[in-house]
DNA sequence: GACAGTGAAATTTTT
DNA sequence: TTTCACTGTC
């Protein structure tokens, strides 16, 4: 175990011995749940550990336990104890289950890796060379600074660099990196690249990947950084490492001197973020890395039954580079897995929707049966059905509250207001609504403030409206732009002075823990000013905005709101200044839609946060970092419609894994590394089910108005026959599916073409023929009787 | 410079 | 089915 943290303990490692029994006592309480295994992984204390945690295994207890046992027996300083995640929904449940473990681990930094990185680049924002108010861009944002940088070119031709934008900081790669050419061959990336990442450095913005690369480059070129970020985390730990990319890897090796704890959790079969540069090689190759390393593996799964964990073994053994683990259930009993085979996505739906009246029949809850899908669109037909059928349902994740568009304008406003040279926003809300400046007076404007920036002005973009609007000297628009310019900058700067004074930079030791008690008093006080000076017509459209939005629909009753409070009241403010109420309410009326109430969504999220600017950089902060936040709806009981992604760390009593169809999942038809990792996801798929599992797959799928015809997945073919039931028919009666040596979905073997999977069976000439589908890629139909085909099965079926 | 209309293309997963 | 780029008209 590290030394506790010198600031906090020197001395203090030993608990006092006259607290010594009682602590052992509550030790004995909190360790003797745990299995032999969990028990090492918390007790462990020399070197570097690494926690294989199958699925299901207690990870979550076992790092939360850890925490405390850090805590209590060893002395550690709570403050010195950094625990990174990839999600915020994991960062949360450990934050709080570590604190019911022992109270003081509130005071742990318990954080997402990005979050991690923006918290520190803001303390230490002079030294990475950024404004402390910085702005977090996401992939749209980049988007659009990709496409005002080059205007020859057109969003859809740029996208691509957008990706290979992010996949290159995903590997630590910076614009000048002779090994851009690992991301993609085309000529004019670099170069691309290069311009991209100047213009948002000027824009006091920076993207995803910047959040863990500027660490990386922080802590390298700033050893006093670094020192003190070392002495600050005596203990890092890491949830689902096999997620973690290279430059995340980099920077946990800033982030850990030689005297640092460090411990990280995953499992090598879970690792399903390849696609945006999270490499396997990390956890594989982790003890070669980190030098006597103790491997704990945890194999005894609490979650499934035996029969379900079979079939995700069996699935995931077709995997070669694997670190290797068998889940052993804990729990007894359980039935076979089915897989369904059906007609259409309507039959798809109807079947689950009878998987979920049986379970309710039983005495089950909506709430236990998940239905997984690899893509979100897939969502569409469940929510149809279930919607007719009655039965309640809530999609997870999907949400995309933060991409609407007048979401995103709001957000651009209160972004400009926080941090002044932020390009992409201004271009968004500069003519919203129209102020009468047309494309080529924003690109004057634009190109004037990036000369002004240049020369060191702040508010580069106020000034150039300024001139625009011909209030100071310069070049101004004719007349209808030019009071449109005016408007504007007093619009922006009415909002400024009503958002307070510059917050001063961050105090010299930045990475110090925070009195945070001293923060809330002074924002209170911030927030209360704001809230007390409301604008006459804040109220009054506050009442219409509460109005029904469609005809028919509500009620005038519901306009007796609460007034806003906190950053709320400024949102709102923001909203009603700006046009944007005015502007989206129309859209409402010629659209039907619902811009108005997700405006309001948007106010009462705001609520909690101060109404000031560092409650104003917080709000955005979280929205930027976490994009499931506003969801906080009521929790009510209703079938989980969710991609297979969103269910990592989920678990239910019953699961549908939907969508079992060549090239829909998985996705693409080759092997290698891209299908060993669509066979992780359907091994995560898998081990999310408690007691009942189903499959399910289409003849036929509506995919964007076309009608496919659609084959089993292979992957359907990996299951031992003898753990799963098949049920349902493809087309007509006599082409039942479940009996028959021949069904579809069966592994076979021709000595012409290699071995590959049925996916198709009918009578021609009154002779079974089957359709196969190689591996070669290639497809074939075949009489079994005639051709020489083999079944087989690894399971010695 | 705003905006409506047309035609064509695109759909994976997320911090 | 939805979104986006491009064109033509006011």
């Amino acid at each position: 175990m590290p030394a506790p943290d010198g600031r906090n303990s020197a001395g203090a490692s030993r608990p006092d011995p006259a607290e010594g029994s009682s602590r052992r006592d509550t030790a004995a309480d909190y360790l003797s749940g745990l299995n032999p295994e969990q028990q090492a992984a918390v007790l462990h204390s020399k070197g570097p550990l690494l926690i294989l945690a199958g699925a299901g295994s207690g990870k979550t207890r076992v790092i939360t336990t850890k925490i405390a046992y850090l805590i209590r027996e060893m002395g550690v300083n709570p403050e010195s104890i950094l625990a990174v995640t990839f999600t915020n929904k994991a960062a949360k449940e450990m934050a709080e289950r570590a604190s019911r473990l022992d109270p003081r681990a509130s005071r742990a930094t318990i954080r997402t890796f990005h979050s991690f990185g923006a918290w520190l680049l803001r303390r230490n924002a002079q030294a990475a060379g950024l404004p402390s108010s910085f702005t977090i861009y996401d992939d749209s944002d980049t988007l659009s600074l990709l496409s005002a940088v080059n205007q020859d070119m057109t969003r859809t031709q740029l996208s691509p660099f957008s990706r290979w934008i992010s996949r290159a900081k995903d590997y630590c790669l910076g614009p000048d990196s002779p090994e851009l050419n690992r991301i993609t061959s085309e000529d004019s990336f670099p170069a691309i690249y290069k311009a991209y990442q100047e213009r948002l450095t000027k824009a006091g913005a920076v993207d995803f990947g910047d959040l863990i690369t500027r660490c990386v480059k922080l802590m390298r070129d700033e050893p006093g950084v670094r020192a003190r970020i070392r002495q600050r985390f005596s203990v890092v730990m890491v949830d689902e490492y096999q997620d973690s990319n290279v430059a995340q890897y980099e920077f946990l090796r800033e982030l850990c001197g030689p005297e640092t704890y460090i411990c990280v959790v995953g499992d090598d079969d879970q690792s399903i973020y390849r696609f945006r540069g999270a490499e396997v090689k990390n956890i594989l190759t982790f003890d070669e890395r980190f030098p006597g390393t103790t491997v704990i593996r945890l194999e005894r799964n609490y979650r499934s039954t035996q029969n379900i964990l079979s079939i995700a073994t069996a699935v995931v053994e077709n995997n070669s580079g694997r670190l290797g683990k068998t889940l052993i259930a804990q729990r007894p009993g359980g039935g076979k897995a089915t897989i369904a085979y059906l007609h259409d996505q309507d039959q798809e739906a109807a079947y689950c929707a009878r998987v979920v009246a049986e379970h309710r029949k039983s005495g089950g809850r909506y709430g236990d049966v998940a239905i997984l899908y690899r893509t979100n669109a897939q969502s569409l037909e469940f929510e149809t059905a279930f919607l007719r059928l009655g039965i309640p349902y809530q999609v997870v994740g999907s949400l995309k509250f933060y991409e609407r568009e007048e979401v995103k304008d709001t957000l651009s406003w209160l972004s400009f207001l926080t941090n002044p040279l932020d390009e992409v926003s201004f271009r968004r809300i500069i003519n919203k609504p129209v102020r009468g400046i047309g494309e080529k007076s924003i690109e004057r404007i634009v190109a004037s403030a990036v000369r002004l920036a240049a020369g060191g002005e702040t508010e580069p973009f106020l000034i150039a409206c300024e001139e625009a609007g011909g209030m100071r000297e310069g070049e101004a628009l004719a007349s209808k732009g030019a009071a449109g310019a005016r408007s504007f900058v007093a619009l922006a700067k009415t909002l400024k002075i009503l958002l307070g004074p510059e917050v001063p930079e961050a105090s010299a030791s930045p990475e110090t823990p925070e009195p945070e008690v001293a923060g809330i008093a002074s924002t209170a006080a911030e927030a209360a000013r704001v809230s007390t000076t409301p604008d006459p017509r804040t109220v009054e459209i506050a009442v219409e905005a509460g109005a029904p939005v469609k005809p028919g629909k509500g009620n005038g009753k519901k306009s007796r709101r609460r007034e806003p409070e906190g950053l709320a009241a400024f949102v709102q403010r923001v909203i009603m200044d700006t046009g944007l109420a005015d502007y989206h309410k129309g859209q409402d009326e010629i659209q039907g839609s619902q811009k108005v109430q997700n405006l309001e969504q948007l106010i009462n999220g705001a609520s909690s946060y101060p109404a000031d600017r560092a409650g104003l950089s917080s709000f955005l902060e979280s929205i930027a970092l976490d994009r499931s936040l506003a969801i906080e709806g009521e929790e009510l009981d209703g079938v989980v419609l969710i991609t297979i992604h969103n269910t990592k760390g989920l678990e239910f009593p019953v699961v549908v894994v939907s969508g079992m169809e060549a090239g829909l999942f998985p996705r693409e038809e080759e092997e290698g590394e891209e299908r060993e990792e669509e066979r992780r996801l359907f091994y995560v798929a898998i081990t999310r089910a408690k007691d009942a599992l189903f499959f399910t797959t289409c003849r036929e799928r509506r995919l964007w108005g076309r009608l496919e015809e659609m084959y089993p997945s292979p992957f359907l073919a990996e299951i031992p026959r003898d753990l799963v039931e098949t049920v349902g028919s493809y087309g007509g009666a006599e082409e039942a599916v479940g009996g028959g040596e021949w069904a579809a979905g069966t592994a076979v073997f021709s000595e012409e073409y290699g071995s590959g999977v049925i996916c198709r069976r009918w009578h021609a000439a009154d002779q079974l023929m089957v359709e196969v589908e190689f591996e070669s890629g290639r497809r074939a139909k075949l009489f079994p009787k005639y051709n020489k085909l083999e079944r087989i099965s690894r399971d010695g079926f």
